[in-house]
DNA sequence: ATGTCAATGTCGTGC
DNA sequence: GCACGACGTTGACAT
């Protein structure tokens, strides 16, 4: 990895264009040939980028450029589309390279399919006597999250996000659709499952008959450490 | 900009909880408080970070941490939630910082804004004789990119998408069903303009009444600029 | 390779 | 401040 500390101007043409002026800036260049662009401030994300794989081609100024200020000039091209991004670098104040090696990556506890695993553990958190018949039950269109039995006996297709919007409940919607054409399943209601549930999504849910069930991850997993402490 | 290169651990506990087992990285620190640890390869995404606002606090390792070879630990606090970040560093690299100041920004062009002003413009790509009624038609459930009137009078609302999805079919239903009950606009016909649309996107617009257009951005905005050297 | 869906999404904008 | 939609979304996983 190289970080170069350098007061330069930036320009990407791509999906879009997109042009910075001068400015100091940390630029960084990766060993698969990405270069991030980042500021002192903001969220994770550089203010201009390339993706890997690239390839970093260093030039001299024309005589235009070395009249504005211009030292140096680079190219990175992407490996598998035409996006290129442009570096007219006025001033290096500090360069240095870093042997990193490969990382051993990231592991995560707490996405939706956690979320997925412990509703299917604890269905009965959608009403006293449901039954899980499946997760991930296949359709033409898609697997359903979660596929229950209420007490009655009916289907239940339960939809399942973090955070409840719009989307998944159009999502939900479809399945029901499809799942109601089939003798062998109708009646199947529907259930919208969610850590949080945006009001316009409850509203448009509640209106098309959908049940909301928000739920709390935490408890579900103390539930869970309880339950492994029995064994 | 403070730049370290380590040897470290990170644990990220927040809206879920992640964690890197020990490896060489960049540890990034802005100015802000935010927080980035990268990995040598990928692309603009740290492997975890902490959002700004946030403070760094550093602190000397516990008896047990320095057993097991740690030198330092960096507690990373985000002002506006509870997550946190924790840096478990068994050595440092590198260690270096740099006054970047404000940065003046990026300057974008090509994003939906210029498509939809390019439309509007040159509102015949829908069809001769088309007129402009107006751009983000507001309604109950969300603007509308663009309303328009086709030769005979008829309404047309226009949804805009620089990639065309099923998502955006769904936006422009949800639109049409509700412009179709007002009776001073019914019936209004939709159209869903973007500058590459899905197979699966088109068979649901079509399915539905709905026509596609597809536009060239490029020869849009060489339109523009004709029509501007005309000034 | 391609399509689909989640994301610690982030980022802007309008209310 | 909240809610909503775009994003050069990126990234993981299944087909």
């Amino acid at each position: 990895m190289r970080l170069v500390i350098a007061r330069c101007s930036v320009t990407y043409e791509g999906r879009l264009n997109a042009h910075l002026p001068p400015a100091t800036r940390l630029l960084m260049v990766k060993a698969d040939g990405a270069v991030l662009v980042h500021s002192d401030g903001g969220s994770y994300k550089p203010l201009n980028w390339m993706s890997p794989p690239a390839t970093l081609h260093t030039t001299a100024p024309t005589a235009e450029q070395a009249e504005q200020g211009v030292v140096e000039v680079w190219r990175v091209q992407a490996a598998k589309s035409d996006d290129r991004l442009m570096i007219l670098i006025e001033e290096i104040l500090a360069d240095q390279s870093h042997e990193l090696g490969a990382d051993p990556g990231l592991v995560k506890d707490g996405v939706e399919a956690d979320l997925q695993r412990l509703l299917a553990e604890q269905i009965g958190l959608l009403g006293d006597g449901h039954t899980l018949v499946r997760r991930e039950y296949m359709t033409a269109i898609g697997p359903v999250d979660i596929l229950a039995r209420d007490p009655e006996g009916g289907t239940v297709a339960v939809e399942l996000k973090r955070r409840g919007d719009i989307d998944g409940v159009e999502q939900l919607t479809r399945y029901l659709e499809l799942m109601n054409r089939d003798p062998l399943l109708a009646p199947v209601r529907g259930v919208f499952a969610a850590q949080q549930i945006k009001p316009q999504a409850r509203t448009l849910a509640e209106d098309r008959g959908i049940r909301c069930v928000t739920l709390d991850y935490d408890a579900m997993r103390g539930v869970d450490d309880a339950e492994s402490r029995l064994f």
